[in-house]
DNA sequence: TCAAGGCGGTTTTTT
DNA sequence: ACCGCCTTGA
């Protein structure tokens, strides 16, 4: 019989797509037909094990790839199916979060708030607490808030409205968060990190949703699992618990989001996490030339925390990988211009099979300028965004605010366009609707006679405001924007603006709304509507249809494929970027060759690496080629363009000079040794201005040096280490291996089995006291996942002994602390 | 006294 | 594109 689904798969293919049950993991190397085999996987599980596709759950990394997935698998089983469970991590916690939300007394109403969003946030608690942009960056809060909610505890203000401890904050970061917190809390706005905070949080504590979660999803498939946090690795395997049936496909060698919290080790250590999983191995290349294939192979060789893996192919031989060295960005991108002419030309290509990949946005700029001259056409994926544009932003946040009167839509439209009202007037209108615990729009309504409230401006937009209100009662979502355009004298704006884009998105915003409304034949639910609009970066509605070349970041193409690629700015400094080995040393520039990686690998046809000599305007230096071009031979491509020995020889020079492969790194704690200053142990490490705190004990003074400094050795003495000397270490990369060894640490089990055998009751703080002692864990959530694990072990141990338990006391006991379990760590 | 608009310096990667 | 800073104008 022919079989639609199983047909041209291969071996691991097949294996993939029919092993359904329990822990699975698939270490899929690039172009090796991965998402082949997650959508014929889950058209498997629907038409063949007869599962409703509203019990799997599919998770995908961006929203360009589960819309690629929903469409395939819909290809498969056909239109009838819901497939809403195709989505991102994120897309998922909205959607949980709007059914469960309220169990923490949100209002399903809620809003997300995206960066721009934040940014709105923070200018108004920047003038609240008079910071000006010198002391702190946004840049630098939003990190700081990123990482402050890699961790659980500033749930507690949020949720359980314990107030905030007061340590006396000289912090200034902690100040400005903990306000960040507060003006959030008010308009039951969520940022990204909160989605999946809060649907843990809600899962942890609340049995009962858990439940019907974990009984309503029988299958789990995650893609791109090596990019998955802490976090996002929690959420799918606590959903697992019950049906245990959790998939998760990835390449450790394409982990590109390290430093956002990715946690490759998931994926790599999973058969330790789940001793009974099944691993499946797919390195069949079907994508690449040979040629692409092996430059690819010998880059990634280079890392040093990694698998050893090759990838194959049987393709036929192809065309060479070339590098251009151009001795100007005018010359480069110029090269690049001519080089895609020729492609159309030859190779019978249109111009959508050409992209153009870099690694930092503003890099597209001189690229953009040669295609203009040239008269190719071309479009910019990423970047600014669709949602992200200030057109589209406003028309948006003014919806926004006629549905749930927040601050933050507040402070963006109340003087755009604008009407005379400024920074005095906000300050007044925050003191009093301050004092009066009200929201910046319901404050200036109940007191728009108020002598510093009462201006032309805020009236008329006050009634502005309430007359949309009214026609968004009665009309479409759709008619409802023409009329904030109108009235609102935006599109009066923009059109004087002279930028006709700006119009014609805004157009193209009312036309995706209109077609829904036919889809949906009934209104559109406003709250809804924004709540996943939030989540969307790019409408790629028409994009495929258009014949033009792609300029993207190398992050973008992530999960995708083709014909033509180009890699320009292939540079020290950008490619591996200097900011990021600066902050995170040897990790960043391992990742950094992953990204160049991950760029050679999205090549079928042929590969181009392109750069030019030049100034480096952020280091003040000559620009020179990648340090990864030297790291393989000559005979893996071939080179175009003059590229002189002289700067070949400047180049090594300059990587010898600050050579961080081969600079030792150290911790708080290292004992170290110095040429001239002798004996010292180091006391700090800061990152922001790279360098460490050295006490040295000869002089008894200390230095700071820089992290590059090459005379600096590791030295280990123990007669040196005396009491007062002994420092608490900080936790390192190590964390993992050590935590991985004590999961297989015998003297613990034995430890438990003594508790069991000799019949002591084990009470829960025991218990933890005794993995916790044996573990070194790297965050809370890690500590979560891992000691289910434990849980569950201890459980199958409890069977395996046989313990006898006469006692109906002892053994309703243990149930009970298993249904305990989530409030514990609380 | 307050708001608007022009000018100049800067820019890693994203859900 | 985005921010701060400065000048102009009401």
């Amino acid at each position: 019989m022919n079989d639609e689904i199983l047909d041209n798969l291969n071996e691991q293919q097949l294996q993939a797509v029919k092993t359904t049950e329990g822990y699975v993991r698939v270490i899929a190397g690039a172009g090796s037909g991965k998402t082949k085999a997650l959508t014929s996987r889950f058209a498997y599980i629907v038409n063949r094990l007869g599962i409703n596709s509203s019990n799997i759950l599919c998770v995908t990394f961006t929203n360009k790839a589960a819309q690629e997935m929903k469409k395939r698998v819909k290809a498969i089983i056909g239109d009838t199916f819901d497939v809403s469970l195709i989505t991102t991590y994120h897309g998922f916690c909205v959607r949980f979060l709007r059914e469960e939300i309220n169990k923490i007394h949100y209002p399903k109403s809620f809003i997300i708030l995206d960066v721009e969003d934040q940014k709105t946030i923070l200018r108004d608690v920047f003038t609240e607490l008079n910071i000006n942009s010198k002391e702190l960056t946004f840049k630098q809060v939003l990190r700081f808030i990123s990482k402050s909610k890699s961790g659980s505890e500033y749930l507690n203000y949020i949720i359980e409205n314990d107030t905030i401890k007061n340590k006396e904050e000289e912090n200034l970061l902690e100040k400005v968060f903990q306000k960040y917190l507060e003006k959030q809390k008010r308009n039951y706005a969520l940022d990204f990190d909160d989605l999946i905070n809060y649907t843990i949080y809600i899962l942890k504590n609340f049995n009962d949703v858990l439940l019907k979660w974990q009984k309503n999803l029988h299958y789990i498939q995650v893609d791109e699992a090596q990019d998955s946090s802490d976090n996002q690795f929690l959420l799918v395997e606590m959903l697992s618990r019950i049906h245990n049936n959790l998939f998760m496909v990835g390449d450790p060698d394409q982990t590109i989001y390290e430093w956002r919290g990715a946690k490759p080790e998931y994926l790599v250590d999973f058969d330790k996490l789940f001793p009974n999983c099944e691993t499946i191995i797919m390195n069949q290349n079907y994508r690449s030339t040979p040629n692409i294939l092996k430059l690819g192979n010998h880059i990634i060789k280079n890392n040093k925390i990694r698998v050893d893996k090759d990838m194959i192919t049987q393709n036929p031989e192809g065309f060479e990988v070339i590098h251009f060295h151009g001795q100007n960005e005018f010359e480069e991108t110029l090269w690049v211009s001519s080089e895609i002419k020729e492609i159309i030309k030859t190779e019978n290509a249109k111009y959508s099979d050409i992209t153009i990949l870099y690694r930092a946005n503003h890099i597209s700029r001189n690229i953009e300028q040669s295609l203009i001259r040239e008269n190719i056409p071309y479009t910019v994926f990423g970047g600014i965004k669709f949602f992200e544009r200030k057109e589209i932003k406003d028309v948006l946040s003014f919806l926004r605010l006629i549905v749930f009167e927040d601050d933050i839509s507040f402070l963006r439209m109340y003087n755009n366009p604008t009407k005379g009202l400024g920074k005095k007037f906000i300050e007044n209108l925050n003191s009093i609707a301050q004092s009066q615990n009200l929201s910046l729009f319901k404050a200036l309504e109940k007191n728009i006679e108020h002598k510093e409230l009462s201006k032309k401006g805020s009236l008329e937009f006050i009634n502005l405001v309430k007359e949309l209100k009214e026609i968004s009662k009665t009309k479409s979502i759709s008619d409802l924007v023409k009329d904030i355009l109108d009235k609102s004298g935006l599109s009066e704006l923009y059109r004087k603006d002279g930028d006709e884009d700006r119009l014609e998105n805004i157009k193209e915003l009312v036309n995706s709304m209109i077609i829904l409304e036919n889809e949906n034949k009934e209104i559109i639910n406003i709250e809804e509507y924004l709540q996943e609009v939030s989540l969307f970066t790019d409408l790629d509605t028409n994009n495929d249809n258009n014949d033009k070349v792609k300029l993207m970041t190398i992050h973008i193409s992530k999960g995708l494929e083709f014909p033509y690629v180009f890699l320009c700015g292939f540079t020290e400094g950008v490619l591996p970027s200097a900011m990021s080995i600066k902050e995170r040393r040897k990790r960043a520039l391992e990742e950094e060759r992953r990204l160049t990686y991950v760029a050679i690998t999205r090549a079928e046809k042929r590969f181009y690496m392109t750069e030019s000599e030049g100034f480096n305007f952020t280091n003040g230096l000559n620009k020179y080629p990648s340090r990864f071009l030297f790291e393989i031979s000559d005979e893996f491509y071939i080179r175009k363009g003059e590229l002189s020995q002289e700067i070949i020889d400047e180049a090594k020079l300059q990587l010898k000079r600050n050579d961080i492969e081969n600079t030792e790194v150290f911790n708080i704690g290292d004992l170290v040794f110095h040429d001239i200053w002798k004996k010292g142990i180091v006391k700090e490490v800061d990152i922001d201005k790279n360098e460490y705190l050295i006490d040295f004990f000869e002089t008894g003074k200390e230095k700071p040096i820089d992290f590059s400094f090459r005379f600096l050795k590791k030295f280990v003495d123990e007669e040196v280490l005396t009491d007062e000397m002994i420092i608490e270490k900080k936790q390192s990369d190590d964390d993992w291996e050590i935590y991985m060894q004590s999961l297989n640490n015998p003297v613990q089990e034995n430890e438990l089995e003594k508790n069991i055998s000799s019949q002591k009751i084990i009470k829960n703080d025991e218990q933890i006291n005794v993995v916790e002692n044996n573990l070194v864990f790297e965050s809370e959530n890690l500590k979560d996942a891992i000691f289910e694990q434990k849980q569950k072990d201890f459980d199958k141990q409890i069977e395996n002994l046989e313990i006898d338990l006469k006692d109906d006391k002892k053994n309703s006991n243990v149930k009970n602390e298993e249904k305990k379990w989530w409030n514990f760590w609380n």
